[in-house]
Parts: structure tokens; C-alpha cells; sequence
DNA sequence: CCAGCTATACTTAGCTA
DNA sequence: GTAGCTAAGTATAGCTG
């Protein structure tokens, strides 16, 4: 069981590469929550993969809103300081994402 | 230099739940980064915390809306599918988040 | 194909400067 | 406050059922 270094590439035999995928996915999940509760922050996922029939989200539909909603306070602070540096403008529009999303 | 076991829990300690913020986000980009090119996938994340003034994105503005506009793929065959379960739904509105960033 | 195992690779808590 | 170190702890590659 000798377990090969990491190389960093696209992993081309399909069933490994997809294996690969599932067991990340979840470690990184499981990151994504425990950075989340240890430091208190609002944090969310999204994963493409041709490997699943859906994108996979994280946290559930209901945190995945509450985490976005904080984000409303952020880019409305940047647009009175009146940057329109790149980064304010992503913020922004995730405001927008945001109103998108609290319309359900 | 004793590591004690991760506690799941928030930490108390100001700095050092701010310390620890920065570490694990770095490594949770490192890590998306990496599954991001070992599968060929897409993914993204948003993080929100306290401690910086903006929310922190990755990948990059511009592979954020790469990474998005393929999920118009998905939902668009859930719709045909006519399924009406929560996680289509949340696909479907997922395929709105993109349209909204891609006005850009 | 998926779940479980385990040795090894990687991450990171606590520390130092 | 930030950056870097290193051992303790965790994730996971390759394998097995």
C-alpha cells in the first residue's frame, strides 16, 4: 500500500479520477463545516462535476441562504465608501445573487 | 509543543479564532484549487467572517463565472425532467445566481 | 460501481520571533 | 498584527470485499 506523492494534474484514468472527486468533495465538506463552526463564519460551496447529475451545494438550501444574506452587509459598506475597485464590484454583485436567492 | 485534539467547537479566543480562520481558508482554497484540477472540475466558495472587510472568493472573479455558467447545464436538464424535489429547485435557482453574474 | 481499511502524505495548533 | 516552524493530528491513495 504505497501511497504515491500527490501530483498536481488532471488524473486521466476516469474511474479514478472520479473516485478521487467523491472522497475530496466530502473532505472538503467536511472542512468547509468545521471552519465554519470553529471560527464562527458564514461560508458556502458550490461543486460542478460531469460525475453527478446535480452540482453538489454546501451547506443545505436553508444555511446556504442564511450564510448569503450576511453577505448584504459587506458590499452595502464598500459601495458607501464608493470603491469601484474590482473586488467591491464582485461584492456587489453578489448582492444581487443574494436578493436573487431570497426570493424563493 | 503539544497539539491538543481539535475540539469541534467555536473558539472563545478572539485572536486565535481569527488566527485560525486564516489558516484553514488558506487551506481550503489550496484544496479546492487542487480538486479543481486533479478531476478537470468546476467548483467555487464564498466566505464570510468578521474579521476581513470583504467576503472571500474563490477562484478568481473570472473563473468564479466560468465555474458558474457551466452549472446552466445541470439545471436546465433537471427542468426538462419536470422534477420538483428541493434540490432541483435549489438548481434551478442556481441557474438564475449565473444569469444575474453574467450581465457583468 | 460503492464502502471500508490503513499506511503515508498532508494539514495545522501552538509556539517563536 | 504577520510569518515561519514542527510535531500532532487528519485526510486520503491505493487497495480489498
Amino acid at each position: 500500500m504505497i501511497r504515491k506523492k500527490v501530483k498536481l494534474a488532471y488524473i486521466t484514468n476516469d474511474s479514478s479520477r472520479k473516485a478521487n472527486y467523491k472522497k475530496r468533495k466530502k473532505g472538503l465538506m467536511r472542512k468547509m463545516s468545521e471552519l465554519s463552526t470553529l471560527c464562527g463564519i458564514g461560508a458556502c460551496a458550490i461543486m460542478y462535476s460531469p460525475y453527478e447529475s446535480r452540482p453538489e451545494v454546501w451547506p443545505s438550501r436553508t444555511g446556504f441562504q442564511q450564510v448569503l444574506s450576511k453577505f448584504k452587509m459587506i458590499p452595502e459598506m464598500e459601495e458607501r465608501k464608493n470603491l469601484v475597485n474590482q473586488e467591491s464590484f464582485l461584492s456587489q454583485r453578489t448582492v444581487k445573487v443574494v436578493e436573487q436567492l431570497r426570493k424563493d
